[in-house]
Parts: C-alpha cells; structure tokens; sequence
DNA sequence: GATCCTATCTTGCCATTGACAAGATGCCCC
DNA sequence: GGGGCATCTTGTCAATGGCAAGATAGGATC
C-alpha cells in the first residue's frame, strides 16, 4: 500500500512524478530522460510510457500539479498585493521544477482537460489576491493593475531563477521581493 | 565572399547562428538539434562542432550576439522607464530567439568572456534607461527601482511569450507593455 | 611554381534517448 | 481456479550529440 512494492510498483506513478521533480531539480525540465526516471524508481525503461504516454504527458501532469500547487498557495496568502506577489515569487523559488514547466508550453500539452481547469483555479487565485492597487488620479483598471502585480512578480522570480539578478539583492528571495514589489504600491 | 559557396562553405558559422535562430523560433532552444542546422545549412552533421565545439558553445554565441543586440537596442531607445520598458519587450518579442536563449543559463557558458562583457554592457544600458522611478515619500533607491522596472519588463515580456497572457491584452506587445508599465511609473 | 601547413569540412562510429511492439506477470473478480 | 485486465519487461529502431580519423582547399613560404 503505502510502501515500495515489487513488480506491480504498485505507486510507479507517484514515484515517477516525484523523481521528475527530483531530476528537474539537478537538470531543468529540457534535459529530463524518462530513462533516467525509470532508473530512478528501479523499473524497466519502457515503464513510464504506460502511465504517461510520452514525455510530454508526464511534463503536463506536472504542470497541472503546478497550478493546482500555485492556487493553493496564493489563496492561502495575504490578501493584498504585497502579501500575493511574494507568495508567488516563494513558490517559484521552492517549487522550482513545478514553476519552470508550468510557463514552458511547448513541453506539454496546454490544452489538456485538467491542466486548463488548474490554470483556472491558479488564475482566479491570483486575480483575488492582486485585488486592485491603490491607483492615484488615473482610473481604476482591475485587469490592467492585475496584469502589472503578475507581470512584476513573475518576472522577478524568472531573474531570481535564471540566477540574473546581481548579488546585492542577497539570499532571502520573500524578503527581495517585497522590496521590490513595494515600488507598485507604494 | 558573399554568396553560398562549396566544399570550403566561407560562412558556415554566420549561416549556422543564422539557421540555428531559425530553427529556435520554430522548435525553440531545448529542441535545437545540431544536425538539423548541418541540413539546414548544407553540410556535413559533424561540420558545426569544428566552430562552436558543441551545442553549449553554438548557444553561448548566441546568447553574447543576443545581450549585445539588447544593449544597443535600449541604448537607442527613449531615455525614461517607459521608453526603456517597451523597448526590452519589443526586442524579446522581435528577438525571441536571443531572448529565450539568453535567460536559460544551462543551456550555454555564463562565465564566457564575451558573454559576460555583453551582459555587461546591457546591464548597463538597462541602468541608464530606467534612470530613476520619480519617488514618492519613500527615499530614492536607484538598485531597488531598476530592480522595480526590469522585473515588471521581464515579467511582461517572458509572460506574453510564453502566450501566458489573456487575449485581451491584444495584438500588439508595445501596446500593451506601455499600458501595464505604466502603472509603476504614474 | 612546387611544397608544406593549417583551418575547414567529411566519413565513420558509439552511447544515449524517445517511442513503439510484443510478450510476461500478477492481481481482482466471478 | 480460471479469465480478464492493468501493469511492467524485453527487444528493437531511428535520431541525436560527441569523438576520432581522414580528406580537401587555399594560402604562405621557399
């Protein structure tokens, strides 16, 4: 049940998905080999295919994993801008693997039925999350404000993970980023 | 000299980088395929290793010509956040090739001389652009402003990409850039 | 003008990988 | 206890990256 059986894995499935994140973690999502996943879980080289077809399939379960992952996190989050944004950043950085699929469509299968409706669920999170910025004189614009809290946040997490950044930012990522992230709303 | 000759091709590394962002617009970087640019470009499939060594060193070409073109590029543009950010997002939209490249660090030689010289050049010219956030309250902090408007430039530019955004963004990135920068520079 | 010399390109090869096909294994349920 | 099915294995193929050894050309040197 829960523990590592023989022949029928009994688990494979979990174990793959667990040794992607593992092995993407060490390589990136590019250079990800489902022959080396199969070595990691002590199976034949031809055994992930029968749970995820292709490499793309197990790369779009992880992505629907990811958003699911993300919406959670971001509802679970303060619920302003400042509070959402390094919510989002931290789960770039600590779900690394999850965050570095997610926004590389041409790894997987966007149009798949459980990605679209986890990206539904991580989009709506996040729309609540921003809510509206304080805006000054020029009229409030949900989408637009939504749009510029994502955009900051998103890319300051895409430099922090490309290792961009200069180092004068320093070692805390959710500290970083409200320092940043504060130039929005303030 | 100028034309596509034999044997001896006379231009094989410039027709390679040029086949190579070719086939990276269509495929992108990680499905880049050495022997498809030795088709594309005529020759044998051992002919690109003689100038580039291997794949990393074809992309860490790539990704010095790329950070160079991102220095002129905003050192031409208009002095002030707004130009600068639109300007970042519209050479990653025309230059989706260098861009996608430059920001994925395994995939090429980050300590290459040229690359960290052109890195450093475009830093520079990101620097100069932004110049400075007009400040309310809060003490100026140039780092943190720049920090401010390249993550949302980054963010927007890697998120429209990634076809991340919602159609009603529309059509065209500058466009749209000015209208999400511009909520950090009112 | 002949000869060397070196950069450039080719041919041949090997290990790894993704994908597919066919077969083996064990569990569940009647 | 026997059928049926999901699960996993073995075997194979084409494509790729990378290496080694050789062929070719174009210029430099005498």
């Amino acid at each position: 049940m829960t523990g590592t059986r023989a022949y029928h894995h009994g688990d494979l499935r979990r174990a793959l998905l667990a040794a992607a994140l593992e092995a993407i973690e060490e390589v990136g999502p590019g250079a990800l080999s489902l022959r080396d996943l199969a070595r990691r879980a002590g199976v034949s080289h031809a055994a992930p295919a029968h749970h995820f077809g292709d490499k793309a399939g197990l790369l779009t379960a992880l992505a629907a994993q990811g958003f699911d992952l993300l919406a959670q996190t971001l509802s679970e989050a303060r619920d302003d801008l400042l509070g959402a944004g390094v919510a989002y950043v931290d789960f770039a950085v600590r779900h690394r693997a999850h965050f570095e699929v997610m926004f590389r469509p041409e790894l997987y299968r966007t149009d798949d039925a459980e990605v679209v409706t986890a990206q539904g669920r991580a989009r709506a999170a996040l729309r609540a999350g921003v809510a509206a910025l304080p805006t000054r004189g020029t009229p409030a614009d949900p989408d637009r404000d939504s749009l510029a809290a994502w955009s900051i946040a998103h890319g300051f997490a895409t430099l922090w993970l490309a290792g961009a950044l200069p180092d004068r930012v320093g070692e805390d990522p959710r500290e970083a980023a409200r320092a940043v992230l504060r130039r929005l709303v303030t």
